[in-house]
Formats: C-alpha cells, structure tokens, sequence
DNA sequence: AACAAAAATTGAAACGTTTCAATTAATGGG
DNA sequence: CCCATTAATTGAAACGTTTCAATTTTTGTT
C-alpha cells in the first residue's frame, strides 16, 4: 500500500486516520486504496491500538423478545459508531455465563453488556478488576458497584397490582420468579407493597415462584388452580411465565377474564389479539438497548464521570379484557 | 509471558497450540499462565494467520422469530469451535445490506451467513471473488453460485394449498412475498403449482403482493376481503404477513375459520393459543442455522468438496381450526 | 532572497503472535 | 560409551498497523 503509492507508510497512516496531508499525496493514496481494493486491517491496528471496536453482548437467549428488542436498541447505537456486536447466549446457565465471559475477554472486546442470570457475580468483579467496561441490563447484581440500565420493577408489579385491586380483586396470586434474580425480587416487592398499601395481608401460599424461562410457571399455575381458596387473579412477572399461563388455562378450558384474572409482563403483538387480550406491565426495551450503549461508549471513551451510572427506565401498563372487574 | 517462565517464544507458541513440549517446561508455561492471567491475544495471533474466529451474520431483521432461531442454531455449532457471532441487521434494506457487508468484510470475519434482501447479487458475488466464504440461508440468489441452506418452500406452499382444496376451497387468496425476493417466488410457485395440479384456473385477483416485514400485507387482506367474488380462503406466505392477516381479522371482527379460512407460514407458540388455531407452514428454523454453520465451517476448513451445496430442508404442515372444512 | 517558524513527511520501533531454519538435547542401537 | 537419529528448543523475521523523534518541505516575514 505504501509500496505502491509511493509514500511513506507514515503518512498513509496518518490520512487513514483522519489527519492532514499534502493534497497531492492524498491523491496519490487514495488512487491506491482504488486499486488495490485496500482495507485497513484491523487486528494489526487493534494489536497496536488495544481496540477490536467490537463489543460483547451475553443475554440469556437469543431467541426471547427481550433479549431481541434489547439487542435491537444497541445496534442502532453501536452500528453508526462503527462497533460490532458479538451476540452470545448463556442459555440461562451461570457455568455458560461465565465460558462466555471468558471466551468474549479472549475476543478482547472493548466492553460488554450482559444480563446476568444469577446473583453470582464473582466472575463480573473480575471483569470490573481488569478495567473492562460492563454495563448490566435488566439485573442489578447485589454489591458490585456497576454501571446499569434496568427498569423500574417495583413500581412496574406495583401498577398492575394495583389495578387489579382497584378492580375488586383480593386474592392475587403471584408467579415470581427464581429468588436469585435481582429483578424476579423487584417485581416480588412490588407485589407485596401494593397489597401492604392496600392493607390487604400477604399469604404465602399465593406466591409461588418459577423459572424464567420457556414453559417456566407451568407448575405454579397448577399449584394456584388446586388451591382450595384460589385466587381471583393471577400475576406473571415476566414474558415467558405470562405465556405459559394463557397456555396453561387454554389446555384447561379456564376462561381467561372470567373464570380467573391474567395480569402479565412484557407484551408482545399477540398478547393484544388473544380473546381476551393480556393486560401487561410494558418494558421499553428498545431503549434498554439504547441507553446501555451509549453508556458503553462513554465508558469505553474513557469518561467516567458519575461512575456507577445506573439509568431506572418506567414501565407502562397496557391493560387489556383479561382481567375482569369484580367491582 | 516467555520472558516470566524462562522459556523461549518459539516453545511458548508450541504448547499453546497443543504441540509436545518436555513435561518440565510445561510446568513452567502453566506456573507462568496462571500468574499473569495470561490470554493469547488474538489480534495479533490474527495478524499472523489471517484468521478472525469470527463470522458475520447478516440477516434483515434482529427481532423476527426465523432469524432469531437460525441464530441460535448457528450459535450452538460455532460456539464449540470458539467462533464469533458478529450479527447485524440489514433493516430489509439493500443500502443497508451492502454497507454491512462492507462493515463485516472491515471485521475481516472468516466467513458470511447471510439472508439476502433482494435478488441484488454484485455485493455478494464481490465477496466470492474474495474468496470470503458466504452461505445464503432462505434465500438462493440467481445466477450465483454459492452455497446455501434454504427450505423446500414449493412444496411447503403446495402442501398448504392442497390441504385447502381437500378441505373444498376453490377461491384461494395469497399475500404474496415482493417479487424481488426468490423464497417469496417460489412459494408463489407452490401455490400456482397446486391450484394447476387440480385443475383450478389461476385468478390474478386473487395474488397480492406485499413486503415481508412487520405489518405487511395489510393492503392486501383489505383487497382480498373488498373483492365482489370473495375468496374462501386465503394463504400468508411469511410469519409477518400471517400475522398481519389475525390482526386485520381481528380487527374487522372478521371470524377465521368461519367467515373465512387462513393458513400461515412460520409458525409461533402463540399461534396455537388463538382461537382459532392457526394452521401454518414451519421451517425447521433452528436446523438451517445447524446445517449453514457446518457449512460454513467447512469452507473456512477450505473443504470446496461439491461446491456449490445447496441444502433443501423440508417443512411441515401444522394443522389447526383456522381452516374450515367446505365439504 | 534569506531565514525562522510551522507543517508535513519519513522510517524505525513496537505491538504479540506464528513460523522456520538452525541449534541443542534426548534416545536408542551396537 | 559413541554415534546416528529423532525430538525439542531457540530466536529472528514477518504480519500491518501506530507512534514518535528526526528530517524535510512549505509558508510567511522582512
């Protein structure tokens, strides 16, 4: 490249790189980069820069809406700035999660956003340790001081709780999810402060908790249905436990809206053509996506200012015929 | 790193590519390893072989349920072998397609999977040239050669008109894919085929077109639905179009599967908890990945043996009530 | 036209690997 | 115990950039 055109690998650097150069060689470059169909490579440059300009992205599938929409919202953001994005799944495995980890730091990527599937964070302090930028989505992991973008869950349970109560319903059940997941405790709590709120008292045996993953809730719901004192209404705390239960009552011949309540998370198209349709807590998820990358970008920019940024987006409620007023 | 363990560059190289070093000298590697934390750097280990560890994704949308299962298909064969996924979306745009092309090709991933937007083949045969590795998923483009996964959409579409003229339909409407795009052709085919094959005659009002993309077809649905001699049935050869048709139904409180029957393509959980069901086309999605990872794999292998493969997946009719019985 | 100052260019060194020819060490046969 | 083989190790060169101190060119002033 340089050979060819003449000039001194120097300088050819340096107009690659956006900087000054006489007219005449710049001509001269450029009529060489035509011919030789020249692209700039960039392992050398990342060996010598210690930047791949690609960033890791570790969700727990790549096949949920969340996850997709998350993604979505980044890659618009990160797309104009020239970053690749590596999409990797931990398949809702914490050993997957931390292989991961380990093989996006051998990819050496300039940072990574994940959404952690446990509390464990061991293996994300260390990230922190080496000085390779993270943001968390969705999960706040407890005593890791980290940048974040997550919703606001409390408040988010707490609407849909409400509204439910506000329709006449007391006996509420509840699908939380697994106990080790930051925001599966968020929504929990949202739940119980409505109905403390609302001084209705809380019985255990309406919370029963459940995986978030596909199908996760089928035994909760069974357990909730075969309570002698059963619950008016039902509250799924995430996408997947929302859809196991409209399955779950469709197989069962149980009238959504009317022999029972259904109050989900995270809507989808289909959730709103359902007969009745789902009322759900709404997450906006494409700018999940967006804020965790351009916190990325600034943190990669080396501005650490206000260091841990953690960004708390709302929720809204979509409400729908599936939950019945009793009142 | 070689400087630590007092073993020199050369053998340090051996052993992390698994050749045979004397037991003692291992030991040092390994002590030296676990020190310093040590991680090749694959930049300049790339810079050496010309070898990313990395494959480009390029596919028209992050959000749709075929692109996303044809990841995670990929994802499951490539991780083994320590590749990247580096995904993009073309945002059904060729603009964006061959930018992103341009961007994967700066990446200097090892290989491409793509699903082309349109029948626009120069950027793609550009990469052959390149001898980059490309496989096409869903999609083959004309006049290039090239290795590719795709299904059997001709008999996917035949099977699913046959099935409506067993049932005693007779005017079958079809939203139609854009004619630029080779699956939407030939599931135009299959449905030609079938009507032909029964000796039904061909009505052109009843073919619409529409894009592939989320909410498309709902032009059509009104078209079909405004027609003096209705059809008794009508065909949406993609996911979003046959969503598009359940919602535009919906809507106009149209009843599928009385008022009219409608069978899908692509087929979602949530398809089967509408009342009715929907009867649908499916693609073993997570398959194609599979099979064009391998692939892929294979030509990065630089096995060229039976170059071009052109793999052809079967699909599968699933029935369901959204389809009414004529006779 | 001469000179100083500013701007642009040059090429060597470095980044961390792989590769290879040359060297050294280990092994085995008689 | 020596020599011939074979096995393992060594370190220099190369990959294609960036960076920087040194050098050359250009510009502006008088």
């Amino acid at each position: 490249m340089s050979r060819i055109s003449g000039i001194s690998i120097g300088t050819v650097s340096r107009y690659l790189n956006g900087h000054k150069v006489k007219q005449e060689n710049q001509l001269k470059i450029e009529k060489a980069i035509e011919e030789l169909g020249y692209k700039v490579n960039m392992m050398a440059r990342g060996l010598k820069t210690n930047k791949t300009l690609t960033i890791g992205v570790l969700v727990p599938s790549v096949t949920d809406i969340f996850s997709n929409q998350v993604v979505e919202g980044m890659e618009e953001i990160l797309d104009s700035e020239n970053y690749g994005l590596i999409v990797c799944s931990s398949r809702n495995s914490l050993a997957t999660e931390k292989e991961k980890i380990l093989f996006l730091k051998e990819k050496r990527v300039d940072g990574i956003i994940m959404m952690p599937v446990s509390d464990e964070s061991e293996h994300v302090q260390e990230l922190l340790k080496e000085e390779i930028p993270v943001i968390l989505i969705d999960r706040l992991l407890d005593g890791v001081e980290c940048d974040a973008v997550v919703c606001d869950n409390v408040n988010g349970s707490y609407k849909a709780i409400e509204q439910l109560i506000r329709f006449g319903h007391r006996r509420i059940g509840v699908i939380a999810g697994p106990t080790n997941v930051f925001t599966a405790r968020e929504r929990l709590n949202g739940y119980v402060r409505a109905l403390s709120d609302y001084q209705i008292p809380i019985d255990a045996s309406l919370i029963v908790h459940a995986e978030y993953a596909k199908g996760g809730g089928y035994e909760g719901y069974h357990q909730l249905f075969n309570m002698s004192d059963m619950p008016t209404a039902i509250f799924a705390t995430n996408y997947e436990t929302t859809m196991t239960g409209v399955k779950y009552m469709m197989e069962k011949g149980i009238k959504i809206g009317d022999d029972i309540s259904l109050f989900g998370y995270d809507n989808t198209d289909v959730f709103q053509m359902l007969t009745p349709s789902i009322a759900t807590v709404v997450q906006p998820m494409n700018e999940i996506g967006e804020h965790a990358a351009k916190l990325l970008l600034k943190r990669i920019g080396n501005d650490y200012n206000f260091y841990p940024i953690v960004h708390r987006l709302k929720t809204k409620i979509l409400s729908g015929t599936s939950v019945k007023k009793l009142i």
